[in-house]
DNA sequence: ATAATTTTTTAGATAAGACTAAAATTATTT
DNA sequence: AAATAATTTTAGTCTTATCTAAAAAATTAT
């Protein structure tokens, strides 16, 4: 059994390694938690002796299968539980995300299992984030950064990369949600930013919006 | 904001209360809590600084105004999401417990009253206790013990007193639910067993069995 | 290559919540 | 009313997870 804290330790280097590739440094783990060095280097330490990452001084960490499958596990959980809010309890995308932080710490197998059925077997978050399956294993779907789609091209909205509440907001208030289709107009080559059509609406968007919204096209 | 531990606590006296009336023992919250004397007096001091409850050296306690209230909450949220498991994810009576137990702590008033919504304001959770509603109110319905119903008499299964996964599981066995009628045949006076008849069965049920039925009739 | 900087680790401290053992208080017997 | 027993509190220790400050190692710049 994991304490919470282990739970969240694990999870971001999880995070973390799907950005990053293996060997993660303290200080990346350290701002995602939004703690000490020192901390993480403890924390990491007795993560090491439970065989759920590999570390050596000054090298950084990497998960082992086994931490990798504990972190899927509440990854899964997180994502499980986000589809219930939304689905079943009417949250909004932007409301969902400190419940759910909550929700993947409950310890019951019978209860995710069933949760899993009941919300028939969801395959993606309300982010777009794909739902790991009970063995860990997920469909990796075909994305990319409406910021790298061309003038004249049309993608349909598939996810987001930044889920903050502030960011969801403004998607919301600019009708962009999952699924809906995005035509970009134009680019503009000195600050990135794209104008692009929604719903027949034309609206701009900076870089660093268009870099928080992943498209299939 | 409260601690798990503080929850725990608020939610213990709060059913000592039920039972014994105000001025609940150290020693009586320690068993419940299946803790230590002394890490009882260390609790009851914090909380009664935050002013849950009312403490003098040596005399117990009880709860304020405000501790009850907190209390009611996490019943209300650990009776809700017994009822969610037992209705919505196949649980059984005698599984939810330790899940409700978890899931009680969970921070978020826009979950509860969805969740409760979603439920179609449940009033009473698979035991046949009440669910206190959002102001913290709640039915009280009359009920007495299968021990104290007379021979020939009939009532209706309306509660358990012990909600063990044990005692749950003999009940099932026996056909015992809420809502079953029971009707008493006889009365053994010697150690209080009853014969009773279940859906046209006849059985009988030791006294610490009957002890633990509540009945309407 | 050495100096300066950044990152990481160690050492020691703190807070929450639990424990043990002993002291203080209350309750019960005789 | 003592004496004994039971309960409750205090004092001090332990663990977990955090922190600060300083030391050690690695990285970057000169």
């Amino acid at each position: 059994m994991f304490s919470l804290s282990e739970e969240n330790y694990l999870k971001s280097i999880y995070h973390l390694e799907a950005v990053h590739g293996k060997g993660i440094s303290t200080n990346s783990i350290a701002k995602k938690l939004d703690t000490k060095a020192s901390s993480v280097t403890d924390m990491i330490k007795k993560l090491a002796q439970k065989e759920m990452l590999v570390y050596k001084r000054y090298q950084g960490v990497s998960l082992t299968k086994l931490g990798r499958k504990e972190a899927t596990n509440i990854v899964r959980k997180h994502r499980l539980w986000e589809v219930f809010l939304v689905d079943k309890l009417n949250f909004s995308w932007d409301e969902v995300h400190d419940v759910a932080e909550q929700l993947e710490h409950i310890k019951s197998p019978k209860l995710i299992d069933e949760l899993d059925a009941f919300l028939d077997f969801p395959k993606m978050d309300p982010h777009g984030d794909p739902i790991p399956d009970k063995e860990g294993n997920f469909q990796k779907i075909e994305k990319k950064l409406l910021s790298t789609l061309e003038e004249g091209k049309i993608g349909i909205c598939v996810g987001v990369d930044d889920s903050s509440s502030d960011f969801l907001k403004y998607l919301d208030k600019n009708n962009i949600s999952l699924g809906q289709k995005v035509k970009v107009v134009s680019k503009e080559s000195f600050d990135g930013s794209l104008t692009i059509v929604i719903n027949t609406k034309e609206i701009t968007i900076s870089k660093k919006i268009s870099n928080n919204i992943y498209i299939q096209s």
